[in-house]
DNA sequence: GCCGGTCTTAATTAAATAGTTAAACCAGGT
DNA sequence: ACCTGGTTTAACTATTTAATTAAGACCGGC
């Protein structure tokens, strides 16, 4: 009962993943999602009443997922060059098994800013930028960096580490390279950018 | 006659823009199209025959516009580091006023890959590498700048540069900041980015 | 004046898709 | 044995939206 209940539910929630991260909401269709979940379509209205309700679901999931890496990282108790190294290596390793996850999260919010507003699972998420610009304040007066804008160094952090996931389908293409090499590229991907970045910080 | 027929053309390409690039291809409806550039639907098909080819000729022009800059400055007669600055400050001041681009050309090939395939004039643009990879290598050669893989460094200065548009949303919300301030960190970004990417290649 | 292409209006078709309903099936627990 | 709730099937409704069509209005050049 129960316990089986809670596997379809999970195994429709699976598969609405799948599908929205893929094609984002409004190109998803709500009979591959059932399709996919090896359900038909009465089901798949029987647990979750509407397409727009799916969504949600999927989207704060992701949504936390999305953000927990970094929140917990700045507020573990490490030197500030480690965290900022173990950002970016635990950051790109998360997206690695979730390639699709920074684009959709990126583009559901572009193409629906709305949806946002009256979410609470996204503002609860998006509170921890003052922590890091804290850090990057304290350190500043330390000695140990020079002088930096803290909005600035974070979007490049970010912009690091993320982009080469967003742009993958353009990056396959300019750099003429298959998705066996990109995986490996991304491998070597946080030794490098946690090196430019700290080398960037050098006083 | 043909000066009337262009006009309205371009004007109708100038609503496809608009609604494709703010809602992307599945959730873009030809009568909001339409309706944008204050004409009826059966003009809209009169002119092109059906929504799939409107996107295409929308998708070619822009991914030319996203090209184009990056491609010209590569092959332009002045030094690396100045090449670099001059990439990052150009693409930032291009997608300031296109702040959508980034994010519908990424998010199309993402979510259709397959249309990029049989296209054309996404190849045409996307062989650009080399020459960025080249002229790493020469300069890395002539010790102007610390050895560092081509790939790496192309990831790193298109993230640094683009992400920040690409997750808009994301930052107004993270940083706290509105619109204006957000325009603002824009202006002041080229310098911040190139700095970190130079002072990150110094031997 | 009329001719051709541009454009409008409005009605209509066709297709895709979200969502509903009712009846039956089946397995576990009582 | 039977009750219950998860599940299936299949037919159905409603809605949205792309695409088409036909009849005619407007308008500039011939």
């Amino acid at each position: 009962m129960s316990a089986i209940a809670v596997s379809t539910e999970e195994t429709i929630l699976e598969a609405a993943r799948k599908v929205f991260m893929q094609k984002g909401f409004a190109a998803a269709r709500m009979c591959e999602i059932a399709k996919i979940a090896g359900i038909n379509q009465a089901l798949l209205h029987y647990y979750f009443r509407s397409k727009d309700r799916l969504f949600e679901v999927i989207f704060a999931q992701q949504s936390q997922n999305f953000y927990a890496n970094i929140i917990s990282i700045l507020h573990s108790d490490v030197p500030f060059f480690e965290k900022l190294r173990l950002m970016i290596a635990k950051e790109i390793e998360k997206i690695s098994s979730a390639p699709y996850l920074p684009m959709f999260i990126l583009n559901e919010m572009h193409s629906n800013p709305e949806r946002m507003q009256c979410n609470g699972s996204v503002d609860r998420n998006t509170h921890f930028f003052k922590t890091f610009s804290d850090l990057v304040e304290k350190e500043y007066e330390a000695g140990r960096i020079r002088k930096v804008c803290p909005q600035q160094l974070f979007l490049s952090i970010m912009g690091i580490t993320m982009f080469p996931f967003l742009a993958q389908p353009m990056i396959k293409m300019a750099l003429e390279i298959d998705g066996k090499s990109f995986e490996q590229l991304m491998q070597e991907r946080a030794e490098h950018a946690s090196e430019l970045i700290i080398r960037s910080l050098q006083v």
